[in-house]
DNA sequence: CCCCCCCC
């Protein structure tokens, strides 16, 4: 049996002429994951070239995974595009194939291809590991112009819509017809955007724009502001960094309208942002932006509402746009972060919906001080975080908007029912799962067996549990380190020798230091043993000795300091722990660190055991 | 190229 490779089809799609469906084979095929999304990049011939510069698209991942297709394999090109990244390097895309015979049945590479160089570029441009297509961060999940339709947008200007009419949300079908300009150039829709397009123009509405941001990690370091850009078909967010910064940020005023052309576009990352569109924009060098003051279609402000019933089915970490009415109000307090050591305000309030359920919503700094809930205000959140935390739960970023009566259909709807029922309502909250720490009282108690069974930290948050343990085993080196005196300051001194330390953190020499404790404690129970982390107020529980002492025996008694530990051997307590895998140099491992370490109320401790006997014993 | 957003 031979098999037809349509001979040219290579060098007449790379200079975008026509080419119906083309037969080619595949020579061999290279998996790249970008973002994690996983791509083929395929080594294609059509018997009288091979071209490398090549790509299937996301949807047809399938056959790469099956086996369908497989090196060697030809098969019928039955939709294509081409299209020019950077300066001359043209990429082919595969966008549906039909597999004519399978590599293991053709066996062998047909014809004699020879690699096919664009005359336009012959100063043989190095090909790269990945192609550029995929630091684009392109996902060709649809092709051009053949986006979904979005399920529900806001009406355009739906402010003065929904408050007029008392209509809602309509759908919006995307125009495929693309009008002209009365500059000329046409506009393309914002749904219509890939990154497959080489030229587009958009006409949109800037919504939100954030604060510039300075960031600095391995990978370099800069500046950088985004901005949620809308028209009729839909949404998008915009990124700009650095330069970008210098010549847009003051620009792009929120609610004035652009047009804007010459942007890069990318794979959005859903993780952080509630806008709906797969795709997200860069600006970049070329990147053209001009005012335009025609504005009066365009709506003004979109959100994909989250039920406050539906949070349980999304994802934690995420974010949401959520609508609710303000149940109660707590007051402002103080923490400490956690890493930053700074105090932060906070107030957590309650929102409510039709849907009968009740979620906690914490306001951070400014938002949780102004914070007036006087008349139950219905609180509109672009961009909510979502913790699990009790079941679930909602956190304004700074990133977030927060809209407090919001002149939205949604909005009137919530006014109307909380005003007659949902004041009066009881509403359902959520529950906390057995397995993810607890605010809704009970406390979560696992054996040390459990921690490995049920996974414990493997999960992207940490766990937290209560464990009676019994102490096996301590390591006594290095449990304690000379730390800097100031009261918020815990990072280790350096001993200068003349009778000063220094701490790093604080710039700083003192003339004394605090004595601080990092003990790892070996826990047992009856199941398993762990060995866990304990500070400061867990140590000196667990050794029964403040840190101050224990370091003063450590340099003038070292057998009466060797007692201590022996003395803490066997004792048992009541800890609370935290558990999450952390990575250090690409190895990862699970810290499992005490946050609290109580001696055993053993009539307590009893009561339980019998309740838990109880629960066994079958009716 | 960011994507941290705090606490129980």
């Amino acid at each position: 049996m031979t098999y037809r490779l349509t001979e040219g089809a290579i060098e007449r799609i790379v200079k975008g002429e026509a080419c119906e469906k083309p037969n080619l084979q595949v020579i061999s095929s290279k998996k790249i994951s970008s973002q994690g999304a996983d791509r083929y990049r395929l080594l294609l011939s059509d018997g009288r070239q091979s071209y490398s510069h090549a790509m299937l698209a996301t949807q047809m991942n399938e056959l790469m995974e099956t086996g369908e297709m497989d090196d060697l394999c030809v098969v019928c090109v039955l939709k294509h595009l081409c299209n020019t990244i950077q300066q001359n390097r043209r990429v082919l895309v595969l966008l549906e194939v039909q597999v004519i015979a399978k590599g293991s049945v053709v066996q062998h590479r047909l014809g004699n291809p020879q690699p096919y160089k664009p005359g336009e570029t012959t100063s043989s441009v190095p090909v790269p590991e990945k192609p550029e297509i995929t630091t684009n961060g392109a996902k060709a999940s649809h092709q051009p112009l053949a986006k979904p339709t979005p399920s529900v947008y806001s009406k355009p200007n739906v402010t003065a819509a929904a408050a007029a009419t008392g209509t809602g949300s309509s759908s919006y079908s995307i125009k495929s017809s693309t009008p002209t300009t009365p500059t000329g150039g046409r506009v393309h829709s914002i749904a219509s955007l890939t990154p497959y397009q080489n030229r587009w123009r958009i006409r949109a509405r800037v919504t939100q724009k954030s604060n510039i941001r300075t960031w600095s990690n391995s990978r370099g370091e800069g500046r950088l502001f985004s901005v949620n850009l809308v028209d009729e078909s839909g949404e998008i967010r915009a990124t700009g960094f650095t330069d970008a910064v210098e010549k847009f940020y003051n620009l792009l005023e929120v609610n004035k309208v652009f047009y804007i052309s010459r942007a890069t576009l990318k794979t959005a990352n859903k993780q952080y942002s509630t806008v709906k569109n797969d795709y997200e924009m860069t600006f970049n060098n070329d990147t053209c932006i001009e005012p335009c003051e025609d504005d009066a279609d365009l709506p003004t402000m979109t959100f994909n509402f989250v039920k406050i019933n539906e949070l349980e089915k999304t994802q934690p970490n995420g974010l949401v746009d959520v609508i609710g009415a303000l149940r109660q109000c707590g007051d402002v307090s103080t923490v400490i972060g956690k890493q930053s050591q700074r105090e932060i305000t906070k107030r957590e309030i309650q929102l409510v919906d039709q849907s009968g359920m009740v979620v906690a919503l914490t306001l951070w700094g400014k938002d949780a001080e102004n914070f007036d809930g006087n008349g139950n205000p219905v609180l509109a959140v672009k961009g909510a975080r979502v913790s699990d935390w009790g079941g679930r739960s909602l956190s304004v970023l700074a990133s977030s908007q927060l809209i407090i009566n919001p002149d939205i259909r949604e909005a009137h709807l919530l006014r109307g029912w909380y005003d007659k029922e949902g004041s009066n309502m009881d509403f359902t909250g959520f529950k906390s799962e057995m397995g993810s720490g607890a605010s809704g009282g009970g406390t979560n108690w696992k054996f040390f067996s459990q921690v490995k069974s049920e996974n414990l930290g493997q999960g992207d948050k940490a766990d937290y549990f209560t464990s009676k343990g019994t102490v096996i085993f301590l390591r006594k080196e290095n449990c304690m380190y000379q730390a800097c005196p100031t009261e918020t300051c815990n990072k280790k001194v350096i001993d200068q020798g003349n009778g000063m330390f220094r701490c790093e953190k604080c710039n700083r020499e003192f003339p004394d230091f605090k004595w601080r404790m990092i003990l790892s404690v070996n826990l047992a129970d009856f199941s398993d043993n762990q060995w866990v982390t304990c500070f400061q107020e867990s140590a000196e529980t667990i050794l029964g000795k403040t840190a101050a002492e224990l370091g003063q025996l450590r340099d003038s008694n070292e057998a009466a300091f060797d007692q201590v530990f022996q003395d803490a051997l066997f004792k048992s307590f009541i800890i609370k722990l935290r558990a999450k895998v952390e990575t250090y140099n690409d190895e990862s491992r699970l810290k499992t660190v005490c946050t609290t370490a109580n001696p055993i109320d053993w009539q307590e401790h009893g009561r339980r055991l019998v309740d838990d006997i109880n629960k066994m014993s079958v009716a």
